[in-house]
DNA sequence: CTAACTTAGTTCGGAATCGAAGTTAGTTGC
DNA sequence: GCAACTAACTTCGATTCCGAACTAAGTTAG
């Protein structure tokens, strides 16, 4: 056979009809999946594209079945652009967020919406032997083969650090029996699809920027995105030109284990002493409440009792948000990004929120923050189920 | 009028012969200049473009002129490669390494060659009213306009935060009126020909990753380095797929006035207290030295006398290399890069390098140091020159 | 030393993409 | 409420770029 030719352009596509697409109608499709685009005249623009070649690729897009026109966008001085939405029933994605102590699954459309979902507490540490095949069960729920259209792929979200060439986590802290378990490959053969796995600080940043993306089109430049997960754990996702940035070993984003004066050599889960999450996490402020005879079952328990006014908690929310933010501004001053985003559960708290901001703020270059926006999560605990499915669905379009 | 297509694909380009090239032929020029493609096939793949289409296109520049074959490579199992070069004396570059005390100027073939050097002392603080034409005057000695080859751009390494959309400083400390001052608008009009400006640890980034890149054409999967000088003061450079970095208002890399506890509360240039430039920088150590009776006018001075066996200094060396070793790894385990290379005075010590090197792989996450390259730089003291020479002909080559 | 394989580079017809000019449909300012 | 402007989208001929098949020039194994 001989050549086979890596800048292949043309690809065969199952869909609706079959068709032959070229190389510009996946990314037409991500992009208008992921909101980056939502006009032809977006798409000549994002993808530098003459707007002659869009009107030829997005009539056979929409021939093909795979996308709309659904209504007129604003007009910004001239014609309004007629917006585009990938056909919400030529397919659905399934998508999962795992934590140390839920499971939470829910079904996406093309569109990358949440249709439905569903949580369940478990245990992480019955390994995936035991935890994958009730995701797959709960995700199976989900659906209808009878009426359901396709299922184009499986994303999910994972508590730990994930080698993502190889879809598994690499050495978690207490995650038994996950170390090295391949959890793409299980959902792949399991659905019989395409699957997709990432660390839940990768996933939440992916959810989180798309949706302000959405929510915010006219602002494309903030394309740099630092989403900092803090809840029982803290963990760190960064999006650079609108991408997960992984680094070399996927290991990028790592912020919890970072040895701070404040922690003393208080021992961490990973292994060492005196870490950030050993001070500034949920778990952190939850065991030091314990100790002056508080009692908090998880996070949730914190912001209510914070919302209920408790004066300790509160003090005690703050100050892990002042060291948060110490130890967040070396990696702001270094990342220069666009936005800093606050999600998991202490995010819900402004005291919470307003200690890192300031923090921030003071402990920061002025160049660093200079037009910064500091916010707290606008997805919430959907982030990670956001994310997982929409990087799922970029996935999928792109293949 | 009306219509300017910002995807416009064919342009002008002046040069020994007047002939339209399409777009990619700019990229194969900044392909072939950058080290990152030196065949055909190398293109192809790089580029991600038929080979056919890299035939005709390779075959145009060399009619202009542009380009030229230099022998073949060795081969790798088949045909073996011919080798391309931009064609030396198509044009040249001048670039100009500028720091507190010294400005360095040289002048680059395209193929980012350095063919002559010049260095002087100078007092930064003369303001760029003074520095400037200085620099312009040396940059000029290195000319002859009788028998040049056409001048095709001016690059600049400046030692302090540079906001790269305006080519100016940012409020630089100890750099008196320098404050905004336009300095790629002066070079460009003092040279009638294209300036660029950028930061020095940005420069002597890319400066070391491109010499890095065509000392092991092979391996091109390491393309995120980070690049620490550690010189009198201390930068950081990152380079994200082959590319600076330079984050939202291109203060990204800081890292010099991140506050460590081993500072104590130590008065810093930058106007806060207690930097990891107050005890890990060249400025830092000297000053110490001094307080023992130990003279040292510069960071040569520190150089010389490590490298004579003086206790005293090499201890104080050491340890300033295992501070700065503390706080990069959180930078490390943030940004998960490929290489790490040192930079500036200090990283001619080796006990400098050695300390950084273990304390890098005592606090780094194991999954960041699982590949990672720690070494000292390969460009040295003309990393900053080379990248000034590099960044300039990539724009140049780009436009 | 030959056969099988691998890699580099070329040729040429056909398909994909572009660019200019035009149409449609708004906004803005007087 | 009209003229001037701006933006979105389409049409169609011209051009570029691709892909398959080919030549060229090496390596490897028996």
């Amino acid at each position: 056979m001989g050549y086979k030719p890596s800048y292949a352009k043309t690809v065969k596509r199952t869909g609706p009809r079959d068709i032959a697409l070229t190389e510009y109608s996946s990314s037409i499709l991500s992009m208008i999946a992921s909101g980056r685009a939502r006009s032809r005249a977006d798409l000549a623009r994002t993808l530098n594209l003459a707007p002659s070649t869009i009107t030829i690729k997005v009539n056979e897009l929409m021939e093909a079945g795979l996308i709309s026109e659904s209504g007129s966008g604003s007009a910004t001085g001239g014609r309004r652009p007629m917006l585009l939405e990938l056909v919400p029933d030529a397919g659905f994605i399934l998508a999962a967020d795992l934590g140390a102590h839920h499971l939470w699954v829910g079904r996406l459309n093309l569109s990358g919406n949440l249709l439905a979902s569903e949580i369940r507490a478990i245990d992480i540490n019955d390994g995936p032997g035991v935890v994958l095949p009730q995701a797959a069960a709960m995700m199976r729920a989900l659906t209808d083969p009878a009426v359901d259209p396709p299922l184009r792929g499986v994303g999910m979200s994972l508590p730990g650090p994930v080698n993502f060439a190889q879809g598994a986590l690499d050495s978690p802290s207490r995650m038994r029996g996950w170390h090295e378990f391949k959890v793409r490959n299980w959902l792949a053969e399991e659905f019989g699809t395409l699957a997709v796995v990432d660390n839940d600080a990768n996933m939440m940043a992916l959810g989180e920027h798309t949706l302000r993306q959405r929510e915010s089109p006219d602002s494309k430049v903030r394309q740099n995105t630092l989403f900092l997960k803090a809840g029982a754990a803290i963990g760190c996702g960064l999006i650079i030109d609108g991408q997960a940035y992984r680094g070399a070993t996927g290991a990028a984003g790592d912020i919890a284990h970072v040895q701070i004066p404040a922690a003393g050599d208080a021992p961490c889960s990973c292994g060492n002493r005196g870490c950030l999450e050993t001070v500034a996490s949920g778990s952190a402020i939850i065991r030091d409440l314990a100790a002056v005879g508080i009692d908090a079952a998880d996070v949730n328990d914190v912001v209510l009792q914070v919302n209920n006014g408790d004066p300790h908690t509160t003090t005690r929310v703050r100050t892990a948000g002042r060291i948060l933010g110490q130890t967040l501004s070396i990696v702001v001053n270094f990342v220069n990004p666009d936005v800093v985003v606050l999600g998991g559960g202490l995010s819900q708290l402004e005291p919470y929120v307003a200690a890192v901001r300031s923090q921030l703020y003071e402990s920061c270059h002025p160049l660093a923050t200079k037009n910064i926006v500091i916010e707290a999560s606008l997805a919430g605990s959907q982030a990670g189920l956001l994310g997982a499915g929409q990087l799922c669905l970029r996935t999928v379009l792109a293949s």
